[in-house]
DNA sequence: TTAGATGCAAATGGTTTGCATGCGT
DNA sequence: ACGCATGCAAACCATTTGCATCTAA
């Protein structure tokens, strides 16, 4: 989970910390499709094939919450030649650069949004759906205190849903 | 993650569906570690060595937050023979039985709170430690509204920390 | 040219399962 | 005695890693 080589993840962690990488540009909630090259700059990655094709599975359509193996299958049906690992590793890195968010649910599958924003989630039982809740529809009135020596990096919100009985 | 077989979970699920089993038993916070027979009678378990060392190991210190491997060592450390499989199978029943609360956090391990009642976490980025929330410290003003057909069955906070700079 | 990216296949790590044996009730 | 519970080892599955091979800059 944490990337403490230098290996995969080249300088983009580095770069990022040093405040070299722009990160969230300019108010761009979702992307641009058709710029997914200037994103990937910004955010310090090569241009490559795969990142290109991925960045615009990912950002074409807007606030998308999907897995690893979600994107990869719907590469592999777009014709895009990318593998698994290729994938985990635009997820993260794209992570890192503050692109795209990663969202802990249910301890096993772990889901990537496209909003990268401060959210919160609905997640449907059994269907293994996440959907976003609209910003101004929860509101946390006290935000809590941490221990001394602690500070707040994020807060995560997830509404478990259920069918409704009848 | 969901069993949905009849086989290790025997009839608890059911039985707790069909209300038969109370679950939280009369407002108890932090069970009794004297009386962990009774807990899981209460909880339409059978009371066994394991069981009842695991049961005490849990709840004996109150607000617990563990995963399977630590209870395990715990469980080994204090001489108790269990394998891992039996510990999972216990907490999961525990947990169907309303005894425990799962915590998903990190997307990588599984916690079980031995406080099941309504509350939410601090996580320790790093240490991966997991902390309760005082209950009155947090307060969602507005709770959202879910999508048609759906109903809220609980709502997870998770407030994530990082050693303060300095 | 060359650092960085990709792809595979093998390795991990948490969790689950199948099944023979044990043990509450 | 009966049926649930346990233990073990193998199976699983999402994710990661090592390394040889590419490729963008």
């Amino acid at each position: 989970m944490t990337p403490s080589r230098t290996k995969v993840f080249t300088n983009v962690p580095e770069r990022a910390e040093r405040g070299e990488i722009s990160g969230q540009h300019a108010g761009l909630t979702g992307c641009p499709w058709h710029d997914v090259k200037a994103m990937l700059r910004d955010a310090g990655m090569r241009s490559t094939r795969q990142r290109i094709a991925l960045g615009w599975l990912l950002f074409a359509k807007g606030g998308r919450h999907m897995t690893a193996e979600m994107l990869y299958e719907e590469a592999i049906n777009a014709k895009v030649p990318v593998s698994l690992a290729t994938v985990y590793n635009t997820l993260h890195q794209l992570t890192v650069a503050g692109l795209l968010r990663q969202v802990a649910v249910d301890g096993s599958k772990t889901y990537f949004d496209t909003n990268a924003s401060q959210h919160h989630h609905f997640f449907v039982e059994g269907e293994n759906a996440l959907l976003d809740i609209a910003d101004d529809d929860v509101v946390v009135a006290k935000t809590p205190v941490p221990p001394e020596g602690y500070e707040i990096v994020r807060i995560d919100m997830v509404v478990r849903l259920r069918r409704k009985a009848r």
